[in-house]
DNA sequence: GCGTTTGCCCAAAGCGCTTTGGACTTGGGG
DNA sequence: CCCCAAGTCCAAAGCGCTTTGGGCAAACGC
């Protein structure tokens, strides 16, 4: 059932039908209930690239996500951070359109997307130090929101992010206060922005509080539940070994734990850890007292308002850049402790 | 740049262009030549929607995914089936679209997916026993493939299923093998078809095995692990604790070995694993020797599999159904071992 | 009572593409 | 030399929708 077949059936006018469906004033009341209803009746909706073709808008947002060369790996987030984007580009009438790329193809890609006019905005995923994708979408002229931010780009541009810095710089303080003294990082891939900051956050916490910045206790890679546990074992094995660890996600800290377990350490005892915590859906890190000491932000939470800022954007193309900073909690757990060697002394 | 600027840069009809580009044959080389130059100078791409109204196909094919109602759980192989999907999806010329739903929302989405036309056919995900949704499909006239298959369901439709029966009955059957007699098994949401097949390949085992199903011994919830560890917990906590498990995911795994761990029990000695391995990207069981052993059948080949399959479909839309039941390899790694009351006996 | 709003509705033009049904050259066969 | 078949190309219709620019009554102001 098409808008003139349903026309057709009740005597009116394609405009006028149109006009009913839309919510234009130019149509009687009684006509537009019996619209409404027979639209209803005859299960009609509008096709959606018709509408698309006539409007010139596609009521589509696109998701471009790189996997990462190594190991084609999807970020873990991925799912969640849709999860709450598309909530919110669902209340608003909006589509996701989804393209799953190998490194290199941005440009291309981005650029098919607006010459075909498949979507009216894009969200940037996974973003870089300098990253060449704001450049990009800036000159080709799609909207854009970045999630996370491009240190090393000084223009104004749309994106929401979580101080990442502030959120290590807190969580390596916390430790450094409970008496630790060699802290490892256990950092995603450092040319990531959000790893970048991570580590600068680490590193001025160290130097607020006098500690050395040893270099062999931080380590970054994709973060895999493998690289954790490998980077822990090795930093565990040394003759001067770490006793306290910040890691950048749940599953490398899963990794890690690994690490101590096996040597037959017991966490937030003889060695203690604060993680980050995205709050995923399958790795909840809750109750009263958490398992983890994490800094916390909800990256679902993070999907919805990326799609507000986004949509907005949309709507008010020539509007200034909005962004939004969003402050991780620290929550404390029981996985950190006093250091070992103020054990007793604190007690 | 749209098809009509180019052919008058040209000096040509809109139709000679159009059959330039789309490689029909009553265009002479030189004139395709000269049109394929200037279509890639003014980075000219057909307008999808005008394209798609024109041909009645969306090239388009979309993804439903349900969240749990319980945590709005995504399901974490969603990344990585997408990944494998979106290859084959992209080298066909095909986009996806993704759509996040709460459960209930199902019909109302497929209808309109299918009466606004935004594609040309659906990937069904996370089948349920007695899914009503093939029939509905089949009603609403959209072409589909499930992800899994439909216990309860008795028509031919397009599937593509590991053969979770089979997996977990060997899984099973190694352990009972080695001597374990207590089999735990910490099994996915067993309303889920594929948990509920698992469910009945490890029955099999036992009663293969001439082992009593002991049901105080059968966990099933959402994969998370949390769930893991709390089952896994519980069970450890009896006066007779099971001496060997069979999970169903690394998630839930990493769970159990929590457990397992904070009782000070060794992995591969007091008590053995066995857990499925759908090969994520970011949660690698790899090695020479893996750490646990598994069942492992990569998701992200089902994922291209899959979409093959739909595409063949949406091609030959009266063509037979098919179907394509892989078999998960059952890999040994470290985590499994004879049970305790026969070591030193087997030595 | 007249002209002018106002309210309601419609015909038709596009949106950018594909595709049908020719039209106009050539070249070759009879 | 004529005719027909290829070989090329084109004008125009149509996909399903929105939107412009009216038209026609009824209601209004004076």
């Amino acid at each position: 059932m098409n808008l003139k077949q349903l026309s057709q059936t009740l005597g009116l006018s394609q405009t006028t039908v149109s006009r009913a469906l839309n919510g234009y004033p130019e149509v009687s009341a009684a006509t537009r209930k019996r619209v409404l209803e027979a639209a209803q009746a005859h299960n009609y909706r509008p096709n959606t690239r018709a509408k698309g073709l006539a409007t010139g808008q596609a009521m589509a947002i696109g998701h471009v996500i790189p996997l990462s060369l190594k190991h084609e790996m999807v970020n873990p987030i991925f799912g969640d951070f849709i999860a709450g984007a598309g909530e919110t580009f669902a209340e608003s009438g909006y589509e996701m359109v989804l393209a799953m790329i190998n490194p290199g193809q941005e440009a291309e890609v981005y650029r098919s997307l607006k010459a075909r006019g498949s979507v009216d905005g894009v969200v940037i995923h996974g973003p870089r130090i300098d990253d060449p994708r704001i450049d990009l979408l800036e000159e080709v002229g799609l909207p854009f929101v970045v999630h996370g931010r491009v240190t090393g780009h000084h223009r104004p541009y749309s994106w929401l992010d979580v101080d990442n810095r502030s959120a290590f710089l807190r969580a390596t303080r916390f430790l450094a206060d409970l008496g630790h003294r060699r802290i490892a990082l256990i950092n995603g891939q450092e040319d990531m922005d959000f790893a970048h900051r991570r580590r600068r956050g680490y590193e001025q916490a160290l130097v607020e509080r006098g500690l050395p910045l040893d270099p062999s206790l931080c380590a970054d890679d994709e973060m895999t539940e493998a690289f954790g546990y490998e980077a822990a074992s090795a930093m565990l094995a040394r003759s001067d070994p770490p006793t306290a660890f910040v890691v950048a996600s749940l599953i490398c800290t899963l990794g890690v734990r690994r690490a101590i377990d096996e040597r037959g350490l017991t966490l937030g005892r003889d060695v203690s850890l604060v993680t980050h915590d995205d709050e995923l859906s399958y790795l909840r890190n809750g109750g009263e007292v958490p398992i983890y000491t994490a800094t916390r932000s909800s990256v679902r939470d993070a999907g919805r308002r990326t799609a507000r800022l986004l949509i907005d954007r949309i709507a008010t193309p020539d509007a200034p850049h909005r962004q939004e900073l969003l402050e991780a909690q620290l929550v404390v757990g029981s996985s950190t402790g006093p250091a070992p060697h103020l054990q007793g002394t604190l007690a």
